[in-house]
DNA sequence: TGTTAGCACTCTACAAGGTTGAGTGCTAAC
DNA sequence: GTTAGCACTCAACCTTGTAGAGTGCTAACA
């Protein structure tokens, strides 16, 4: 364990290189920081904590920057745990009140706030629709040969597709598929609906084979719809403003990265446990961001744990006010959410 | 006009300005093309060329670049038209074929071709909903106080919302007043619903006022979200690609542009003639893209313009591809289109 | 024994100066 | 009208020197 003055040098390390982005030096912190030794002692003490691999340098007359390791024990050890100001609060609240009328858009405004705030860009995952239970279908009338397939699930979400009415069939027939479908899927989950059940229903109806794998092309179809999940993405300018991305290279493969979109939400899936979570540098599995660190957290819809939302940026990012904004995010979104009727 | 010489020389200029981005001396154009006369030649040539406004120079002793004008004058009277090859036909065919299941996708995937081709952004503007047609309203039973909402269109745009049910009105009520708002509205364009003719079926209804401001209210609010028009644009980190872009500043003040995404929808809205159409440098209207030019072209399903795709980058860009690219897409992405029976 | 001043050393960033090469315009000869 | 030759210009690049921030080590000090 470090002793009281390595901790405040090694906090005084990380906190500068967050706010400038420039290596720290040993006069530097003694004369910013009023630790009361000269610049010798702490040139001394810094040798200790590069041998204990919390901060290194780039080359040897550099000032020292955090390792991962250091960020690790700033984050776990050394950050006091931060609230968002009142003003801030009401601020984000008054965003979402004013530029939120679609269930989409909280998702997008959500988004942007997380990355305005953080300078950062920021990841929501959609809550996965395979978590909700099916309600029911219903075809609409759309005209002679095309007919409107609605899949409504718990939740109230809604999702159509205008589809060919299988040549053979009526409206009336399609009626009665829907009525039997629902009868025997309503209220089960997405998960739960297997293919098993699928061919039991078509066993049970006395009707046409044909037919029948018809009706359940549309309904797999729908259910592909359903389970395709969405990523938001925000503030992916942002990066151009950080230091550590000027060499343009670095932003393109890193862009091109972002694109992958379902290799993110596959990073953000992992997290099964509830809160606030820091991933700091090669912590991360994927090796796209292993020169980065997502802080990332899950919200809730009636205590239910329905999707997660991250910040993603360098290593040297500030830790306090990003955890603090996601643990506002962690408690308070789902009840956002939970008034656009999801 | 310009004589056949002038004329060799301002394309070998564009030509090879836009294949490599550096300034073009009269050396290189009399070792790279075969005009069959000396630098010294081409030089006076150059300056007559530059005299006359086609081309420029950034300094004293360094190549020509073609302004503007230069690059209008290579659109209009030197770049004979191209046609896609037939290998690139049948690539961008199946391409649609293997990853477009939704009508979104073939939006989106549009935009992904076009900037693959073009290695330039693309911009794909969506039918606008309201020159389509109103077909019908229906509500769908949710719960006990909500309901789902539902607006279809003539062309199979189906949108949907979760509303609460106004206290006092019962299901069936609802029924009676989607009947009523379809009898009269049916058939009618979107940007023919006015608000008088909504006041009218105000006065025909005999019921409660109130009640009737909830139901217009809800088809008010489904008619902003027909209205919203999308542009889904692709390609945006091919701009990380381009010379013109080494400075990080000004990719990110265009990408902070872009994402004024009403902004972009608005200049492409100004085409309505049919075709394909360049708009070069500072012929653009936005200030925002002055130093870049933008292809366009109408798409049509049934003979009638819906949407606009468009190519934007650097004056410096390969206008003889780009523009065959949009003219296949202004021949086909309809037909496209059509199979999803938007 | 922990702390500090002093010193020699290292490395980057930056500015100044020199060289190279691609380009130009002008003039005179073909 | 075309071309060779020449003097000139300018960006790009390399080299060199210097300033500044930083380091580690040692010896002296409280």
């Amino acid at each position: 364990m470090l002793d009281k003055r390595k901790r405040s040098i090694l906090q005084a390390i990380v906190d500068d290189y967050i706010s400038t982005a420039e290596p720290i030096g040993s006069r530097t912190i003694a004369r910013k920081h009023d630790l009361g030794v000269s610049p010798a002692t702490i040139r001394n003490e810094m040798a200790d904590l590069e041998l204990l691999g919390y901060i290194e340098q780039l080359h040897t007359s550099s000032g020292r920057i955090p390792s991962a390791k250091g960020y690790r024990f700033y984050v776990d050890s050394l950050l006091s745990p931060t609230q968002m100001s009142e003003r801030e609060i009401s601020l984000i609240k008054n965003w979402y009140q004013e530029k939120t009328r679609h269930v989409e858009e909280v998702f997008q405004e959500t988004a942007k706030i997380l990355s305005k705030i953080t300078s950062n860009i920021s990841l929501v995952l959609v809550p996965q629709v395979n978590q909700c239970a099916f309600k029911y279908l219903k075809f609409l009338p759309f005209d002679d040969c095309r007919t409107i397939l609605v899949v409504v699930t718990d939740t109230g979400f809604v999702e159509n597709k205008v589809i060919d009415i299988p040549t053979g069939l009526s409206f009336n027939d399609l009626q009665r598929i829907a009525e039997h479908i629902n009868r025997r899927l309503s209220g089960l989950s997405f998960e739960d609906i297997e293919l098993s059940i699928l061919r039991e229903i078509q066993n049970e109806m006395l009707i046409d084979v044909d037919l029948f794998e018809t009706a359940l092309g549309i309904l797999k179809q729908a259910l592909v719809v359903e389970k395709n999940e969405r990523l938001y993405l925000g503030g992916t300018t942002q990066l151009l403003s950080q230091p550590e991305f000027k060499n343009i290279e670095k932003v393109k493969s890193f862009l091109d990265m972002l694109e992958e979109e379902h290799l993110l939400a596959n990073i953000l899936q992992k997290q099964k446990n509830d809160g606030v979570i820091v991933t700091i540098g090669d912590e991360n599995k994927y090796s796209g961001i292993q020169d980065c660190s997502m802080v990332q957290a899950t919200y809730r819809i009636d205590g239910q744990v329905v999707g997660t939302v991250a910040v993603l940026g360098p290593t040297r990012m500030d830790y306090g006010k990003v955890m603090s904004v996601l643990e506002f995010m962690h408690n308070h979104l789902g009840e956002v959410l939970k008034k656009y009727k999801i």
